[in-house]
DNA sequence: AAAATTATATACTGTGCGGTATGTTAAATA
DNA sequence: TATTTAACATACCGCACAGTATATAATTTT
């Protein structure tokens, strides 16, 4: 069984992850996580060390909830175009699923942390990478399996592909305006059943 | 002839704008720039009314930069198609050209001050809207010389031409990755030349 | 060049920050 | 249930923050 003391760790990086991912790793106060929490400066400082501690464990939940998610995707039933297809339709609601944690983690860190913290901004860099990974992979399933041709190699054509979701999430975000996603995954179906399909 | 106080104010924008661009609206102190300035506070406080005002003219600074940079490429002689190519060969190499400002400002400012500072946020959407109305009307021009055939409307082939721009950037950004930037732009050229080129 | 004006420097305020030492209460163990 | 152990609360620390009142120096104006 779970200790209290256990269920308290989590409890505390579920409720401060939002909040480090919205505000950033300078803007959010320790009396931010306070507040939310309900608890006190005693009880979050024995559960982390300090607020680095604290900002990590935050970023690697939400990148835990978005990586979990991906896999689901792509573990899906079906063929490897079928799992690219699920893929493309999770990040066409992607700001439904990002909104209880306060956004994309890796635009939001990733940029956020670029100059302020070095731990963070190599987290996030290493998460988009591993996502560009996962992709890559079904990919290369599905060249193997006679599904796919592509025009360069599986990791070069999922950098485009992610690049192009990116882009679409990072000007979401900007304007905060969805149709972003929408209109870049609706294109981006297009360009796998008319250029890589075959 | 500019006043010594007029030039001063200049002095303090051009300084300040990379700053609050890497380090963000709440990541930058005044003693940040007072020590890159090598100015007092006095005379910080005496040019602009507080942080908000300096952090939304280092904004605007930075994007005017920015604009006119693109309005060279736009205006730059030749068709509309040449003009959309010298636009993309700016954005082959953007990374070197918001080197000095600290990097691409419409997304450090629209991730940053998007839960931090509702007039920034504001300024950055409208910025990225600008840009995409630019593009949209050299694609139009575009088509009134019938060099260019377009699946949808001007505005909406732009917004898609500036999301994977964009994406390119921010992945660029994240990761520290020019090649991002390089294999984006490389990507659009050839749909320019093999989707709506007439 | 003298006087008026304005820009900048200095010194200071109150506040909120991250972090800690210690007290108190609750949970785990025997 | 008594005892031990650990979690959490309280109260506090030094410091850096944004911002200001006033003094001084530099620039305009006369």
């Amino acid at each position: 069984m779970t200790t209290k003391a256990e269920r308290t760790t989590i409890y505390i990086v579920e409720t401060v992850a939002p909040i480090f991912n919205k505000l950033g790793y300078v803007g959010t106060s320790m009396s931010d996580l306070t507040e939310a929490t309900g608890l006190t400066k005693g009880a979050l400082y024995g559960n982390f060390e300090n607020k680095e501690a604290l900002a990590i464990a935050a970023f690697e939940y939400n990148s835990k909830l978005l990586l979990d998610a991906i896999d689901v995707q792509i573990n899906s039933e079906g063929t490897a175009l079928e799992k690219l297809a699920t893929l493309l339709d999770f990040y066409r609601h992607y700001d439904e699923f990002t909104l209880p944690m306060g956004g994309c983690p890796v635009l939001n860190v990733g940029v956020d942390a670029k100059h302020n913290n070095k731990l963070l901004a190599a987290a996030a860099k290493e998460v988009a990478k591993t996502i560009e990974g996962k992709i890559a992979l079904t990919l290369e399933n599905g060249i193997n399996a006679a599904e796919i041709k592509l025009p360069v190699t599986p990791l070069q054509f999922a950098k485009q592909l992610y690049t192009m979701i990116q882009g679409a999430i990072a000007m979401a975000t900007i304007t905060g305006d969805r149709k972003y996603l929408l209109n870049t995954i609706t294109y981006l179906e297009y360009l796998i059943s008319n250029e890589i399909k075959r």
